[in-house]
DNA sequence: TCGCGTTACTAACCCGTGTCAGTCAAAAAA
DNA sequence: TTTTTTGACTGACACGGGTTAGTAACGCGA
C-alpha cells in the first residue's frame, strides 16, 4: 500500500481512502483513478492479517466436530451441512475453520480459538452440546450456535423438530395398520436427540392407544453394527413387533442385515422405518422408507444464525428449528 | 501484554522474552516467575492476528473442495479426508479451513485466500486438480499440494494407485475365472483417477491375452444413478459380461440396482467389485467386494507434506502415492 | 580510581492497515 | 481587504505483538 502511494505521489492514507471507498473523504475523481490505476498495476492485495488486527475482526468462524474417526467414515451429514455453512458466510465473506476436538482431550482445546482471537464464533456440533466449555464461553459473551438441542434454552441452536419427526413416522406406522411397533434409537438416550425421538415415538403410540411397552425399546449407537443386535433382540422376542422405527438410517442398515440373518423379509415380515434420508437409503433392498433431515439447509441456517449473532443482530429467538418430511420407500407395506 | 508488563513492573520488551523463552536474554528466575504469576493471573492470551501480522504466517491452510450439493451429499471421502489433514496439521498448532469452491466462479476465488495472506498453503481436490489457476500458484512459489494425480509431475500430490488397484481387482476377477469382464468407470475419462483405472483394467486383460472390448467399458459420473444406466446396456448387449469391474462404490450401488432391475442375480449371474470401500459396502446386498481406498491416511499425508513444503524441507520426491487393499466380500464369485 | 565486562533490562522500530484530527492553499463571503 | 469556508490531502496514532541495538548499574581486576 506504501507503494501505490509512492507511486501514485500521494499519502498512504489517501489510498486507503480511495481504496475503501470512504464517505466524506472529497477526493477528485482524478486522483482516484490514478490510485486504483496504480493498485491495479502494482497488483496491490490487501493483507487481511494486518485487516484484522486493526479491525479486531478476524472474519473466521470454526466448526467444531468431534467424531472418532469411524463416525467420520460414515457421516454424510457433516459433509452437507459444511456446504450449507460455507454457502452463507462465504458470501459474506467469512471463512469456516474445521477443527477436530479430540475426544480424550476434555476441553479448552476449542475455547482457546476464540480466546487468542482466531476465529470470531463458534459452531459446536452435537455430542459437545453439553459441554461445560460451551457454557462457559457462551456466559463469556461468545457467539457461538449448536448444532444439536440442548436442555441449556438460552443458547442459540439449530436442529430438527426431532419429537416431530418420530412422531411422523410412527404415525405411518399405525395408519397403515401396525399396532406393534419397535424402535432402535440412533444414539444413547442421553442424547437430546435420542430422547426427542422415543418421546415423539411415545405421543403417536399413546395417540392411538397403544400400550408402551419397554421390551419393544432398544439403543444404538450411531453405527449399522450397533443395530443388529437390537434387531435380532426384538424379532426373537416372545411377541416380535411387526413394524420397527429405527432413529438412523445408517443404524437401520444393521437392522435390515439382522431381519436378513434370521431369514425374514422386510418388508413382508417387518416394517422397517428410518431416520435422516441419507442418499444410500435409496439403495438398500428393499429402498429404506425413511424422515428426511435437511442437512444443507441446518449448515445455512446455523451459518444465517451465526452471523447475525456476531453482527450484534438481536433477534427475538435465537433457536431454529426445521421440519422434517416423511419419504415413503419400499421398506414399509400395509398390515393385513 | 502491556498489562501484565506494567502489572510486573518491567518492560513489555521482558514480557516477550519471557513468554516466548527467548535464549541469550538473561532474565533472572525471580523476575521470569514474577511474570508468569502476573500473565497466570491477568488471564492473558496472545492475540494470533498480531502474531500472525509481526512473523508473516497465518498457521492456516486451505482444503479447496469443488463439489456440487449432491456430490457432497454422497461422499464420505472428503469427512475422513479432512480428519486425516487436521490430526496431523493441528499438533503442529496450524488450522485448516475449508474452502468451497464454486463451480460456476472458475477463477481466483481461492488464489485470493493465499494472495492476501489469509493462509499458508493450499490442498486441493481433485475435480480442481487440472485447474490453470493451480499452475499459476504453484508457478508462483505458492505451497501447495493436489489430492489426486494430474499430468504436472512437478506439482506435489497426494493420491492412491489408482492403476495398480484397477489391476488388482480385475486380476481378481480373471483369478476366479472370469474373461468377459466389463468397465463402469467412476466419472468421466477425462479425469485422471477414471483414465488410471481404465489402464490398470486393460493391463490386467492383455497379461491374461484377453482381448480389450470396447464395447464393455461404460462411463460413470460419481452417483449411483449413473451407474444404472451403462449396467443396464451391459446386461442388454449380445454378449454381457459376466463380471464388471466398477471404478467406484457409490457408483456400484446403481450397477447393483440394475441387476436386481432385469431380474439377474449377483454374484450368481454377474460378479460385481467396487472401488473405494465406503462403509456401506458391506452393508449392499451381497455385500460388495472392493478395492479399499485409505481416505484418512490420504488426507495425513498431504497434511504432512504440505508441512514440510511451508517449512522449506526440500524432498527428493514430493509426489505420495498410496496401496490400496482387495477386499473380498460376496458380490464376487468363481466362474463355474 | 579507572576501565571493562556482565547482568538485567528497555527504547524504539517494524509488520500493514484504518482513521481522526489537522494543514494548507484556493475560493467564497463579508 | 480580511475573514471564512471548502477542497484535497496528510501526519500521526492505534492494533498487539517480535526483535535489535543500546544503556544503566554493578562487580571485579589492575
Amino acid at each position: 500500500m506504501a507503494d501505490v502511494a509512492r507511486e501514485a505521489g500521494v499519502s498512504r492514507t489517501t489510498v486507503s481512502f480511495v481504496l475503501n471507498n470512504v464517505a466524506d473523504s472529497n477526493i477528485p475523481e482524478a486522483t482516484r483513478e490514478r490510485i486504483l490505476q496504480v493498485a491495479r498495476e502494482l497488483n496491490y492485495v490487501p493483507n487481511v492479517q494486518a485487516l484484522n488486527l486493526v479491525t479486531g475482526q478476524t472474519m473466521m468462524i470454526a466448526l467444531i466436530v468431534r467424531q472418532t474417526s469411524e463416525q467420520m467414515s460414515i457421516d454424510t451429514f457433516t459433509g452437507e451441512f459444511i456446504r450449507g455453512v460455507t454457502t452463507v458466510i462465504e458470501a459474506q465473506n467469512y471463512h469456516l475453520l474445521v477443527h477436530a476436538a479430540e475426544p480424550d482431550a476434555p476441553e479448552s482445546t476449542y475455547g482457546k480459538l476464540v480466546r487468542t482471537r482466531k476465529v470470531d464464533g463458534l459452531l459446536v456440533t452435537s455430542p459437545l452440546v453439553n459441554d461445560p466449555e460451551v457454557r462457559l464461553l457462551h456466559d463469556e459473551g461468545t457467539p457461538i450456535v449448536l448444532n444439536g438441542s440442548t436442555d441449556a434454552d438460552d443458547i442459540p441452536s439449530v436442529d430438527v423438530d426431532n419429537r416431530q419427526g418420530a412422531y411422523t413416522a410412527v404415525r405411518h406406522l399405525i395408519n397403515i395398520g401396525h399396532r406393534r411397533i419397535g424402535h432402535i434409537s440412533n444414539a444413547p438416550f442421553s442424547y437430546r436427540s435420542s430422547s426427542d425421538r422415543l418421546e415423539g415415538y411415545r405421543q403417536a403410540l399413546a395417540e392411538a392407544g397403544i400400550l408402551y411397552d419397554l421390551n419393544l425399546v432398544m439403543q444404538g449407537e450411531f453405527t449399522p453394527s450397533s443395530g443388529f443386535r437390537p434387531m435380532l433382540a426384538l424379532l426373537d422376542s416372545p411377541e416380535p413387533p411387526t413394524a420397527v422405527f429405527v432413529g438412523s438410517d445408517t443404524v437401520a442398515f444393521g437392522a435390515l442385515e439382522a431381519v436378513r440373518h434370521r431369514g425374514y423379509r422386510v418388508p413382508e415380515d417387518v416394517s422397517i422405518i428410518g431416520f435422516d434420508d441419507i442418499v444410500f437409503s435409496q439403495y438398500t433392498l428393499p429402498p429404506l422408507t425413511t424422515i428426511r433431515v435437511p442437512a444443507y439447509r441446518l449448515g445455512y441456517s446455523a451459518g444465517e444464525l451465526i452471523l447475525k449473532i456476531i453482527q450484534g443482530e438481536k433477534l427475538p429467538d435465537y433457536r431454529v428449528v426445521l421440519p422434517t418430511e416423511l419419504v415413503i420407500r419400499r421398506s414399509t407395506v400395509k398390515r393385513p
